[in-house]
DNA sequence: TTACAGACAGAAAACGTTTTCGAAAATGTT
DNA sequence: AACATTTTCGAAAACGTTTTCTGTCTGTAA
């Protein structure tokens, strides 16, 4: 640890000057001749100075960090979030504090103290569960910017960037009738998630536009959207012999746990019964058949929070208008929804 | 943002005392009388008072923060360790600051710099391609501690946590051997590639055992370690009537590639090819037959990894002797390489 | 009594910046 | 030559901590 940094009262006794001097200088200040100017940057290139982060932090009470709260760095569609967040905010000029809540409303609630604590700049968040309980957000919000995405809460006024669930489960389904299925499984998510209740109000539109009546035996829910789950319910729907030709999974991995189970009863699919999911995972290219799904674009989502926490970091408003973005899917056809391909 | 974050100042004015009293009430100083400490305490927690990061950094010269610069967040090990590396790091109370080298050298050289400037108490790296150019790294590591995981360079000396990939890869083929086959491919990763080097050594080394001639028709390369290049190189493989009926994959992800190209040339996996694979990624699971594949696990190289680096910060050697801590990879047995399950 | 130790608290410096304010020097205007 | 203006720079305060040093007040031993 032979090393010593170097400040500006380094770079101010080179050239005998002030440290002011050399801190305006460095920051275009017009206060300062151009020679020396000219002189105390080059220096300040050639010795590789650079501004202590924690000094600078504590004068201008801006730290440039913004703070990433994600239930799961391990679910695919969080880590593009989180790729696309990394990107924007280095571009930019931010670093990016990452912590978990783990699906945990406790640990949700410290860390946006801690975050707190450790002054970022603004705060981007994909809530847990949407549990009722909101206050933590609520008065972390008044303290500092927040800007929710993916996992929200319509409860709290603040800006949101999600992706247009509905109309993205809309498209799925659509294209599920217009392979000529009548008899549609829904699986849907949590009951109280956002996200679930969106895609759940896709499927009810698509099949009303076409004039295909809502057969609530055909629609189920699940807590958590694994594999697992998406294959017991499969299961349960042939032991009731339920009578479907198509399903429309709120997850890929509850379409392709689905999927296990009907391909083990033997079911061909899509010939027999057409599935898609929804997000567009890696695994719904290695399934087989392929899986028809929803794509969300994860780097767009994070580019686009990061760009409108940092104009709310920026824009000290008092009466903050919050907005809602919704970011459009595409619907990627494959085998498993689709004889002609 | 109405809001006033409370420092000692406000608590020294209830109790008529003076800041120096206050910051050492609450860092339980013995110089304070217990009555006064008590209450100062007591206000402290009620008011919900925490220290400033960056007055507390700027003053001891330690920020309580980890760097972690990773390749790519969208790989899926790497996505394990980070979660390994966040749990741990909030239980030891360090936070974590997050960034990707997205697979470039410039990018890697340029965020290691930022990291130091922005005071890290220290670096967990995980190297990009292990290009010859380590420079950066060496120099990097005068300066603060750097713990290095999962793609090292043995040419650093410096604590690295990795996996035993060879006595993995060994496993993995040693499987294979056992299932009665001897024309075994392997598919390895990038030339410069340590990881991949230990595990093709593995591969030798098992052969080797069991006194199975090297051919090496068998043995091929890829750049990346991607489907597509594990798809293409197995049509290369099958184009030019390589006998083989088993197959090694330096990634589940060349494995699964692969196995796609047997399987459309109407191949029957285990039955005329064996296949395995290395990391156990979620895909293993999804693949039909399901991938035999060299289980690895991430959060405890994650847990490993910052505990070692946060030993290094504790401990301010001048002489650090670097040490490498090898985990243990267990051999998950599935559908693709034994026709008993 | 004096001397001294221990308990308790405060003043002030320091960490490395940025910025306000004012001073001095250079320049321009009569 | 006198004054006004602009250019160029520095002193000093401030951000919120921690810590060293100093000082006062007890009580106790000589």
């Amino acid at each position: 640890m032979s090393f010593k940094k170097i400040k500006l009262t380094d770079i101010a006794k080179i050239h005998h000057v002030s440290v002011s001097t050399v801190s305006k200088a460095l920051s275009g200040h017009s206060d300062i001749k151009l020679e020396t100017k000219r002189k105390i940057i080059e220096t300040a290139k050639k010795l590789n100075y650079v501004p202590d982060f924690y000094a600078k932090g504590l004068r201008l009470q801006k730290t440039f960090t913004i703070g990433v709260i994600i239930p799961d760095v391990l679910l695919y569609f969080n880590s593009t979030v989180l790729k696309g967040i990394i990107h924007t905010a280095k571009e930019m000029g931010y670093r990016v504090l990452l912590s978990e809540s783990e699906h945990h409303y406790k640990d949700e609630k410290e860390t946006i103290q801690k975050m707190m604590n450790s002054n970022v700049d603004g705060l981007l968040i994909s809530i847990n569960k949407e549990s009722d309980n909101i206050d933590h957000i609520l008065k972390a919000s008044e303290h500092l910017p927040i800007v929710l995405f993916d996992k929200i809460s319509d409860k709290i006024p603040l800006t949101k960037i999600v992706v247009d669930e509905e109309k993205g489960a809309f498209n799925a389904v659509e294209h599920l009738i217009l392979q000529g299925r009548k008899r549609i499984v829904h699986i849907g998510g949590a009951k109280n998630s956002y996200s679930s209740a969106q895609r759940l109000e896709g499927y009810l539109k698509a099949l009303k536009k076409y004039n295909i009546p809502i057969d609530l035996k055909l629609i189920y829910n699940c807590e958590e959207v694994t594999l697992d789950e998406g294959y017991k319910i499969a299961q349960i729907l042939l032991y009731n012999n339920i009578g479907f030709n198509a399903l429309f999974g709120v997850t890929d991995n509850v379409a392709i746990g689905a999927i296990k189970a009907l391909k083990e009863k033997k079911f061909r699919i899509p010939k027999d019964i057409a599935v898609a999911g929804f997000s567009d995972s890696e695994k719904a290219m290695i399934i087989e058949p392929n899986l028809t799904s929803v794509s969300q674009s994860g780097l767009r989502m994070g580019k686009t929070a990061v760009k409108y926490l940092i104009e709310e970091i920026n824009n000290p408003m008092d009466v903050r208008t919050p907005r809602t973005i919704e970011l459009k899917t595409t619907l990627k056809i494959r085998k498993s929804s689709s004889i002609h391909r």
